[in-house]
DNA sequence: CGACTTTGACCGGCGC
DNA sequence: GCGCCGGTCAAAGTCG
């Protein structure tokens, strides 16, 4: 097997976050987060495969088959489980004629000529099924590559487009119809790249679990336009709806200001000049100075040191933390100079196999593509945060009623935690619970979204999970939407949060999708290693029910 | 030799 | 003002 290519047959269900982990990701692997940044369309997680076709055919076929297990494969099985078992399938018939032949080497030529052609017809018949599958899967594969081309054609468009609108709006003080436009491209611009990257992760099945679990709350967006974008409806948040008096995080009133998602090329330290890798230091706008600090946590199962979330870290601290005998190390991103990501990785002090990783800041560079969903999902937490710390300030509490609860099933409040007493706001999502999908209460989850798409939540099969469909597909129903991958949930989700402008009641619902009813177990915790004071969704809003 | 990790020192925020 | 603590720096060590 060519270096960096996760069979997609390897892929545990979703339902099972324990990931297939890399002990060591980034060191001579090769692995794709280093590669192919100018390709950030490319399928496949950075497979080395010379033979595009081929490979994006065995991930759908991923997609197709039911039988998506744990069933270790050989490297070729794995990467060509098709011409593989053609050829087998070849070689024992031709092996079979020949042994018939032998055999009967005495009889007549007829009836060996006889025999000769049932085999034949045998094993053209399991071929030629094949080849009208592999046939299916092409005509698939084509279809699925055009409406990725066509996604990522309107996301282009609409970007420049959006680049045009944003200059007078920086004119502009007030609400103008430039804005109002401009709102509403936006939410089309992030319409696009939420299916775009859906579409991306349909094909790029060639990834662990972990990754996918930091897709939920890994990073932030890297693109600069959609920086643009997130950034700001977030500043005009901050401007219409911040109120003079202390603000939820517990910061009074100027001490942070801007938005609080855009970390792009600003130190953690809000009142620190970012040092660079050179020694110097740089002056920061006054706006990224006094920057609010928005954390993500994941919590995912694994015994490695670190998640493999498509990025490239570098450890530049380890310290002791108080009430945690487990260090807390601190990374922080190399794929580019300067770049202000930073991420803190420590194990759960009750459960070592718990691994708690927590992301602050914004890259200021493209990610592969193995890192871009997990970019934008956590920009859209991020948002759903900020969105919530907004519209809940006056409550002088971080989170508002409306937080997760209403929309939200029961079921998911140990999935999204946020945090109601540290510094920064943060919210971690836990994925160390085991989500049923075939016990799913809801079968068919359906919630629409502004515009023309609608995620479904579809649990004929394990692996469907989310499906992204148009009102084209909906007038069609006959026409078969192929499955999408489990790890694609998560993307839809970030579709889901992305697409809505309201984050919250967006990931409520993304995450509500995610698991589908699922039974969390009561034995684990969500409350976050590096804030004790988080708790559930759920308990924040009965809390802020009874009051 | 370069990239990366380790680890003690240092800095700044915060509570008392 | 002082000490605690989280976070970062940077020199030394390690590895391939």
């Amino acid at each position: 097997m060519a270096k960096g290519w996760v069979s997609p047959l390897l892929i545990p269900p979703f339902g099972t976050p324990t990931a297939i982990l890399d002990p060591d990701p980034f060191r001579g692997r090769g692995f794709n987060c280093t590669s192919d940044t100018n390709k950030p369309m490319s399928f496949g997680a950075g497979s080395p495969s010379n033979n595009e076709e081929d490979r994006v055919v065995v991930n759908e076929l991923d997609f197709f088959s039911d039988e998506r297990k744990v069933t270790p494969r050989g490297d070729a099985g794995a990467r060509f489980p098709i011409e593989k078992e053609t050829s087998s399938h070849e070689s024992d018939v031709n092996t079979g004629l020949r042994l018939v032949s032998d055999s009967r080497s005495e009889k007549s030529s007829d009836e060996g000529r006889s025999l000769s052609d049932v085999a034949d017809k045998l094993g053209r018949n399991e071929l030629g099924h094949l080849h009208a599958e592999l046939q299916l899967m092409n005509l698939e594969n084509r279809r699925l590559k055009e409406m990725l081309v066509q996604a990522c054609n309107s996301y282009n468009a609409l970007q420049a487009h959006l680049a045009t609108l944003m200059q007078p709006q920086q004119n502009n003080l007030g609400p103008t119809a430039a804005q109002h436009e401009n709102n509403v491209e936006r939410k089309l611009l992030e319409k696009k790249k939420s299916e775009a990257i859906a579409l991306k992760n349909l094909l790029d099945s060639g990834d662990s679990i972990a990754p996918r679990a930091q897709d939920i709350a890994g990073n932030l967006l890297t693109d600069k336009k959609i920086r643009g974008e997130s950034q700001s409806p977030c500043n005009n948040i901050m401007e219409s709806s911040a109120p003079s008096h202390k603000s939820l995080d517990g910061y009074p009133d100027g001490k942070r200001s801007g938005s609080p998602i855009d970390f792009e090329a600003q130190d953690c330290k809000p009142n620190k000049n970012a040092r660079l890798s050179n020694g110097t230091t740089v002056d920061q706008p006054s706006a990224d100075v006094t920057m609010r600090k928005t954390r993500v946590s994941v919590r995912a199962i694994s015994e490695a040191s670190m998640i493999n979330d498509g990025c490239q870290w570098r450890k530049y601290g380890q310290k002791m933390a108080k009430g945690n005998p487990c260090p807390r190390a601190y990374y922080r991103c190399t794929m580019s100079a300067g770049c202000p990501v930073r991420k803190q990785v420590q194990r759960c002090q009750e459960d070592r196999s718990i691994l708690t990783t927590t992301y602050e800041g914004h890259h200021n560079h493209p990610l592969p593509p193995a890192a871009m969903s997990m970019a934008s999902a956590t920009t859209a937490a991020a948002s759903m945060l900020l969105s919530r710390s907004m519209s809940s300030s006056d409550s002088g509490n971080f989170v508002n009623p409306n937080f997760l609860g209403r929309a939200i099933l029961p079921c998911t409040s140990s999935m999204a935690t946020i945090s109601a007493s540290a510094p920064f706001p943060s919210v971690t999502l836990d994925l160390t619970h085991s989500p049923n999908l075939q016990t799913a209460q809801t079968p068919h989850l359906q919630f629409p979204f502004p515009g023309q798409e609608t995620l479904i939540y579809n649990n004929q099969s394990q692996f469907s999970g989310l499906q992204l469909m148009s009102d084209h597909h909906q007038a069609q129903p006959s026409q078969p939407v192929p499955p999408v991958a489990a790890d694609t949930v998560l993307s839809a989700a970030t579709a889901a949060i992305a697409a809505d402008p309201n984050f919250t009641a967006a990931l409520a619902a993304a995450i509500s999708s995610i698991i589908g009813g699922a039974h969390p177990n009561p034995n684990s915790s969500a409350t976050s290693l590096s804030d004790p004071g988080s708790e559930t969704a759920n308990a924040v809003f009965d809390r802020y029910e009874q009051q």
